[in-house]
DNA sequence: GGCGCGTATTGACGCCGATCAATCCGGAGG
DNA sequence: CCTCCGGATTGATCGGCGTCAATACGCGCC
């Protein structure tokens, strides 16, 4: 098995991911970590995977559809997301280069759509094509098994912040995480602003409305959220896509619902 | 495989999960639907698995904890919650007998703590223990994603209502999910009440502030949404832990997104 | 039967975020 | 350079839910 020396949770989740993404070309290839009995099997899905295009804004799997793909990030970004029949959207998750999408294991409906956040890239295997890899490199199952409960605690988390934050609350926990998400190696590659790290700066490569469906809270809401944040002196936005976290601190506290949300 | 004719989901649930309990005297025995080679493999299992026995309020699991254990609920039920440094608490979701507690695979802490609502009984397997058996029975790995996987689809579920939905949708969508869930084999034993079923009948195991703490919201406003779906028929209250389903479209119609809140 | 405690319900009030509306900004294209 | 347009920001207003408070209920226990 694999063995990682330092338990961060990060590193070893792109590390397991970007196993499934092994295929000639992509950059996921790059951080590939694996031993020979591995390599073999990634062999194998070599030939089974394939690479899907996106055009921004384009559906890559939509919510109910049957779905049996597994599905990994090569470039860009998606969001996944969820909606009433009015129109209310909300985001479940957004996926970067790196990190899969799964669900509709047997046939079942996709648990939520899957859209372009910008140009991107899939790696994409059916199901049915990865079963009888299943069986040839039982490692496999482990790996997918430990990612959708991995998801399940990520979506567990999140559920604490839609649920029981207040709305400065949800953004400082969005924005440490996507600090967290950035800091993987993949987002290092084309991102300049990371050079001299004083200060995390973050890219958000998503719009206000998708932040306030992200978190539950309406794009104005967010909006003045963000101008706070920057009076407050926590962040400083050079441009509505860029933020620089000036007060991780502040930040972390109010994300962890232990700061009495300063007025 | 197994080959379930109706593409139900309730009944595929339970029967993945039971599947998971099958130790001598267990309740969930009763649903064991296996093959001959699930057969020894579930023998196998009967060495591993221990039973719990939970009083009231009693932690089985904490969040953060290093959880090295499968679980699942053979009478009884389980809260499963996150919470914040100043108390907040959110209720992530709710185990009923036939359904397993996940996460805490490969060493990593429990996504949330888990909790008895009253008196219960719970097998429990140490992950270690369930190594061995992968490897001699490769069918165990794919239920075991499924089941991860389920919860994970779940979750965008509730991420859903919790991010998306008005307070009156959010009970419609309790109270739907609930019956459904009672519905299941497991809950008939001991439910006189759902003899004549013209109506649906849900008996709720859980208080007020653990709904609230569910969905979201404040006892209070809990306790109002339930006087008010009373007051406009589409529900009664013999008991606060009975419900009545009198009006199960419009539930579903509010649980939807589709109904304009009746003020 | 009556007491006591935990839970549920109902009431009154104020705040904060949703809503509606009006700019502002920046990049693309002519 | 100007226009155009989608996204972002800021402003004004309103209502629903959170909050605090009081009361009712129900069950176990004595």
């Amino acid at each position: 098995m694999l063995d990682f020396e330092d338990g961060k949770r990060a590193r070893f989740e792109i590390v397991v991911e970007t196993l499934l993404t092994h295929c000639g070309g992509c950059p996921a290839h790059l951080l590939a970590f694996c031993s020979d009995a591995e390599a073999e099997a990634l062999a194998g899905l070599d030939r089974a995977v394939r690479q899907v295009t996106l055009r921004k804004g384009q559906v890559a799997v939509e919510e109910g559809a049957p779905n049996a793909a597994f599905r990994t990030v090569i470039s860009g970004g998606l969001r996944l997301y969820k909606a009433l029949r009015d129109g209310r959207r909300l985001i479940t998750a957004f996926r970067f280069p790196g990190e899969a999408v799964i669900g509709g294991v047997n046939g079942e409906p996709a648990p939520a759509a899957a859209q372009a956040l910008a140009p991107t890239v899939l790696c994409q295997l059916d199901y049915q094509d990865l079963a009888p890899l299943r069986t040839a490199y039982p490692q496999l199952n482990g790996r997918l098994e430990a990612l959708a409960t991995r998801r399940s605690a990520d979506h567990q988390a999140h559920m604490l912040t839609l649920g029981r934050k207040s709305p400065p609350e949800k953004l400082a926990t969005f924005l440490l995480e996507m600090e967290r998400r950035m800091r993987m190696p993949f987002h290092k590659e084309g991102c300049e602003t990371r050079a001299c790290d004083s200060d995390a700066t973050v890219q958000l490569p998503m719009t206000r409305q998708d932040i306030a469906d992200y978190l539950g809270l309406e794009t104005e809401t967010t909006s003045r959220l963000f101008s706070r944040f920057k009076d407050d002196g926590m962040i400083e936005l050079p441009r509505p896509s860029l933020v620089v976290l000036k007060d991780p601190k502040a930040l972390a506290a109010l994300s962890a619902g232990c700061a009495p949300a300063t007025p």
